[in-house]
DNA sequence: CATGAATGAGTGTTCATTCAT
DNA sequence: AATGAATGAACACTCATTCAT
């Protein structure tokens, strides 16, 4: 069932709550713009972007933007809650579009690097909460839809089993990580070579036994 | 030769130089401290960290930081220096230790993870002089090093053949790159496995037709 | 046509420009207050004030300071356009009320005392940009006006004729310098004295031989 | 009796002191480079140079510079010393070399000139004792031979009668006192003109009426 | 509701002065 | 006695956040 991105964060906790009017279309822009410019710049700059220039580039004064986000935190929250958002999305996708179960995983994970999900590292970084529910709820979407891609992909014997969920998406990420002040483009050209080389390590039958233990993302989660 | 480690720019070579009189043991010593705690600081909590508690983890006042490296570049510039020498070393000693070819790469790549090779990455960002003269020559030595493991491990038909040390040296920096205020024990406990993913990715045959073309470490330089 | 003061160098003289929406009746008058406590201190103290303190006299917060001036540099730009600016006006004055030509000179040039022109002295020495064009274009305005003042006290036979408009520019500046530190009202008590030895001193009939060669103003930046 | 040039400041108060065994040759040189070195980067750079500046002008460690002057003030209070009698030297000199009352002045004043005098003004600055009783008996000498000078050229009908040596000192210090950060040659061009100027301004007969009031050097001291 | 302006706290860097060799 | 190194306090400037229009 792709494409079910999730709706506003805000929006959605009693739908007759009389005190909130109406959302206006304007406000609901400049909210999605915000986010939108946040997502690219944390993407070049890094989570530490002046918040100021992240106003500039939505077009917004930047009071707009604290009136949309109270504080970094909150911004950082809502970024991170698009990019897993989408990335499910492109999971989901795989999962109903490939047949064959290698091919999809395959195509998840550079589809993944696409949705610039390595952006995801740097951001968990500051004081915000990694816990919080919705966030909690959108990684368990993502978790489910890709442990699905890599649990066809095993049964189908094309797949290590001595790797986890975690493995590819804490992997993956890292090599999609962007460097701060880069400009995206260059690095694509070798983030691609890079991914499917590590896919290729992932293929069974495994060339290497494995130090540690398989990942799970909660296990990510923890190691903060 | 491997061990062969920088050692501090200003140490005078020749012994008699009437115009540097005397390096002072104490003097030494501090410098060494405060490129020691700037490493592991950089590594914990990325290259933006305050220069006043670098100085404090050094023990030292702020002022004699300065007084060591003017600006944070040149501190960041003698951290690269640092961790691209020992990683080198590395490099050398595995050539020289392991008889097997692909064993040598393997050895050298983890232990370039724990000299914490993906510390770099962030530190190649701000306004630093990548092109300088030393670093430059470093590097080179870095990439001669890595290109002698990588082609000994082709010629023995162990690697793949479409990849070059850039492809390698960049992948592995980036897996191995800590998330900042991050404490690295955690995430050592899986570092080591995906980088070992990598290189079963890596060995011969090739199970996947790479996009894009191999990487030089120049071209890595050029990127940005 | 004298009073025709310089406005700030923002106010905008079209008043149908769309992309500078409104500049704020409070901002502006922030905008002033620095300038005028930026001058009265620069006056007392000399150039190298704490813009802190600058901030602090002007009854704003620093960063309010930093916003209007970028740097140092900027705030003494405008203080230089400032007193340059007044001090032409004097000179245009003098020149409209005076009906005896070198009445008219020292008039002016007890004026230009007054409006500490000679503040102007310690400003020129750090990293500003003395030839940037709003500066140039005022500069020359008063040397216009000064100009005047001089040709035609010479022509009545008033003045000596050895002397240029920057000859008694410049001595009048060093002869109204303040002495940081030092309350005004004290040295004023006896600036005017020297000002009118000078004013004497340049009365036709010429008493001396001077030695080198008179100066425009122009000679006075290239001294830099 | 021209050349009675003061000796250090600390060495003479009793010449058997054993405590004191010996003021070692190059001890005394150093003193006097540093003094010398100060006195050039105060004229050049105005009263605020970096004293480990000064130190390496002087060829010396900073630490030794410290070892002579316990703080800036006393530097600074050695260096007026040095430039005050340097200063008198000219003007005794003048007294005794010239025949003419007014020639000896005008003598002195340019000699002074050349001498620096006017580096004085922004070294009162600081917060330096400027009563001391080695400043005091200094200027008291300087004052009564430049009072000689102008009682003469008074005497002899050349000098207009309502100024005081204060007025000369004062206004001569003003139209000398150099441009921080400015070269002096290129100053030098115009400022000899500018003492003529006043120096025709001072001569008998008076072209004007004087505001205020005639000045001794102790008011100027009271001023600050 | 949206904005530009204001603010105070924080960081990089310099410098006068003291300390250890 | 002379030195290079060390230090903390000061200042310039930035940025997240709040306020007034």
């Amino acid at each position: 069932m792709p494409g079910k991105t999730r709706s506003t964060a805000v929006a959605t906790t009693a739908p007759a709550q009389p005190r909130t009017p109406k959302p206006r279309a304007d406000a609901l822009r400049n909210r999605e713009r915000i986010v939108t410019a946040a997502r690219e710049m944390f993407v070049e700059f890094g989570p530490d972007v002046p918040l100021d220039e992240v106003a500039r580039r939505a077009g917004v004064g930047n009071a707009t933007l604290y009136r949309n986000f109270p504080d970094r935190a909150a911004l950082v929250h809502e970024v991170v809650l698009a990019v897993t958002s989408r990335t499910t999305d492109r999971a989901e996708e795989a999962t109903a579009e490939e047949a064959d179960p290698f091919a999809a995983l395959t195509r998840f994970v550079h589809a993944a690097a696409d949705e610039r999900i390595g952006a995801l590292c740097p951001m968990l970084s500051g004081g915000f909460d990694k816990d919080h529910p919705e966030l909690l709820a959108e990684r368990r979407r993502l978790e489910e839809a890709v442990e699905g891609l890599v649990a066809r992909a095993m049964s189908a014997g094309r797949l290590r089993t001595d790797i986890a969920v975690g493995d590819v998406l804490v992997a993956l990420s890292q090599l999609t990580r962007p460097l701060p002040g880069i400009a995206c483009p260059n690095i694509d050209r070798f983030t691609h070579r890079h991914i499917q080389l590590f896919l290729d390590g992932l293929e069974a039958p495994a060339r290497s036994v494995l130090p540690g233990t398989a990942a799970t993302l909660e296990d990510l989660r923890r190691r903060a």
